[in-house]
DNA sequence: CGGGCGGTTGAGGTCAATCAATCAGAGTGG
DNA sequence: CCACTCTGATTGATTGACCTCAACCGCCCG
């Protein structure tokens, strides 16, 4: 991992949201990159940076101590993550593959009430998110959770057309509460239906979104 | 329902929760009743308001088009709830019993810096809470399940010995994405294992806490 | 060409869902 | 006080969606 310059990595930048969230991250933030499955950090470290997604992408990992993994977020550009109200980590993030990120010390954040503001609203949206992912877990068959999994994703990529998948199988199957065999036996019979199209294992198309989101209802 | 004064709730509220966010809400909030089922808000109302459990307690709904319900949370007394990121509600939220509520107009509370501050712990606070749903819908089975969830309710209740359970058996399988059967089999094999006792259908004792937490790991 | 890794496919097992009957408690009315 | 009813909870029998275990495939890379 390298440091770069910040004016390199925002020049560099690709697809990032255009929300005025942006604006948290002071112009001062270190950019690090990070390898493969490289923790960004640990369960129990001491929470005092948070982050925001230039290239690649991060998962939020929480681990049962059997050995059961659950992913609680995929981390996508523009996404900021790392704000947690306690002093320690409570799951780790590492990177699905070749990542950048932007780093800020959380001290040096919420000092404004305008900053203070936004915070709260990325909370909000995490916590928006993550009652989704409730609903999903809770209620939904596995082919469900494969559809609304796939139009997210579309959707925070802005993908017109195709898409690549940043993550693994065994990664979309800790994020639905599957197993990797599961994930895979109803992506093919997604496709047999029509409703994806799959190129090479992380190329995805969907042919008819508007099917796959009548089977989320 | 009717509405009471301020000081008149106050001093009949039960178990407050002693953290600093208390302060969030202006001393100028009303008080209102509600009864059992009652819609506090619906999904899609206009989110204008925020509350605070006095007594009672409420359950926060999202339905899918064909029916199937998932409870995203309860709030007990001294929580508060109903901050939301954009306009509309995203979920219902409904009294379990008789249920008395402060209720503050959304626009008076974030407008200090403080409070601002404050509202931001909230919504954190909330978003853990929902990464905790998140692990335990994704990857806990159904008796792992009722273990976290007598204890988180045990611990919030501050129960030193027994409590009530406020909801039926029916909104705890909708929070714990099972179904009312699986949730009364398995209640009753705690009970057999001794880890959990049971007078009359919503009066619980957990004599064996620890072994309880080990299920959950 | 061979080995390794991630993904797919198949066969069989299991946990929780479904369908259905019974039970317990609260309220009602005779 | 005792049927009767209604609702919510429990218990039983069976089914089914997903998991587990295992083999196989395809691609990449040495």
């Amino acid at each position: 991992m390298q440091a770069h310059s910040l004016s390199a990595m925002r020049t560099s930048a690709p697809p990032f949201a255009p929300g005025a969230e942006d604006d948290v991250f002071p112009l001062i933030s270190a950019a690090k990159s990070f390898g493969r499955d490289q923790a960004v950090y640990d369960d129990g470290d001491a929470a005092d940076c948070v982050y925001k997604v230039v290239s690649g992408a991060v998962r939020a990992v929480r681990l049962l101590a059997d050995g059961r993994r659950q992913i609680g977020e995929f981390y996508l550009p523009g996404d900021v993550f790392g704000v947690e109200l306690g002093e320690r980590r409570r799951a780790a993030a590492e990177a699905l593959g070749e990542t950048v990120l932007l780093v800020a010390r959380r001290a040096s954040l919420p000092a404004g009430p305008e900053q203070g503001g936004r915070l709260w609203r990325l909370a909000l949206r995490d916590l928006q998110r993550s009652q989704d992912h409730v609903l999903t877990l809770g209620r939904r068959t596995a082919s469900e959770r494969l559809a609304s999994f796939l139009l997210d994703l579309a959707e925070r990529l802005d993908a017109t057309g195709e898409f690549e998948l940043p993550m693994s199988r065994q990664d979309i199957a800790d994020y639905l509460g599957l197993t990797i065999e599961t994930v895979s036996r109803t992506l093919t019979q997604l496709q047999a239906d029509g409703l994806v199209r799959l190129s090479g294992v992380r190329r995805v198309r969907l042919p008819r979104p508007a099917a796959l989101a009548e089977l989320c209802e």
